[in-house]
DNA sequence: CTGTGACCTGTCAGCAGTGGAAGGTAGGGT
DNA sequence: ACCCTACCTTCCACTGCTGACAGGTCACAG
């Protein structure tokens, strides 16, 4: 149910549509919490009605610029300050594959596990390409989260990789 | 949709009933993929339904004993062999709200990240326990692939506990 | 002035997952 | 003989998310 508070975050310094939104999510937000357009829009218009967002403007064809409330502010604040719980049980199908590998056999076994290897670099590269294209200046919101959180991404692929090309080794252990 | 695939593993070399899969989902396949006992017992008939399970035996309190069949054993292999795809997008409230921390003061953020250190770190140790208290021996299915998931958990949280006390510092840079 | 594509919003069916209620049986301890 | 606990299953209401369909308007190029 955090989909809301990324919506009122987005809305803190700007007023935007939904369309717009929908974009910021592709773009910026997608590693971390990805939302289909029904959902924005759905969500938006919920948000209105519990004063938590307004309709500031009404554009050309339809379009509302949503602005955040007060209450929206404080909401957002609140939620902030909240302990995250436990950080969403992670389900990875890719683990669970794991867990099940002995029953293939040992080339099958590291061929999967191989193609985790490249999986995870692929990733790590396409993450470094968006770090080295917006590092300098652009105050864009990206500047001191987003690059903490992009970090983390990086450390993630990075130990995703290294983890699966270890396993990968584990399984055939000495091929002379 | 891989609750199935992770039911009919649990299957292969042993017959269970659904309390009993529900106890290794507890155990075993948590941290990688949470079940409920309404999911459990309902993908259990649906499986039995399509053939890929039987009712092997009946027991002494309505207990249903269930039996992969070949079937199953051949959509297991199947699912096995096919391409996880992107690791189902990682939906992360932890990192959703590193994106908005500058709207806490310093202190706030610093403290919040911290509390991510510990966190880690909790899980860290809980995991090394883990580790120890079944390392030796033990053939049940946790030898092989098990501790490749185990060290795969050991990696990231030692990772996050990294990741987190480096963004810590980077908030408020020179405390003198 | 026509079409193509970007912009912009809304709704609905369907599925996976959560949480909890309901109901019942066997076995072991006191 | 009794109760308590562990065992064991089924059903349902609700939420978050997905994917697709449906509908409309502005802007610009040819």
């Amino acid at each position: 149910m955090s989909l809301r508070h990324a919506l009122l975050g987005l809305l803190v310094d700007r007023t935007a549509s939904g369309y717009e939104l929908l974009k910021l999510f592709e773009t910026s937000l997608a590693n971390v919490w990805p939302a289909t357009q029904s959902q924005v829009y759905g969500e938006l218009t919920r948000l209105a009605d519990n004063g938590l967002l307004e309709v500031a403007a009404q554009g050309p064809r339809g379009r509302k610029d949503y602005a955040i409330t007060e209450a929206g502010r404080a909401e957002l604040l609140h939620w902030l300050l909240t302990d995250p719980g436990p950080d969403s049980p992670r389900r990875s199908s890719t683990l669970l594959r794991v867990f099940f590998l002995d029953l293939l056999t040992p080339e099958q076994g590291r061929a999967f596990l191989e193609h985790q290897v490249r999986r995870a670099a692929t990733q790590r590269d396409k993450l470094k390409k968006l770090r080295n294209s917006l590092d300098w200046r652009e105050s864009g919101m990206l500047t001191a989260n987003g690059r903490l959180v992009l970090e983390y991404g990086l450390r993630l692929s990075a130990m995703q990789q290294e983890w699966a090309d270890w396993a990968a080794r584990q399984i055939t252990p000495g091929t002379t």
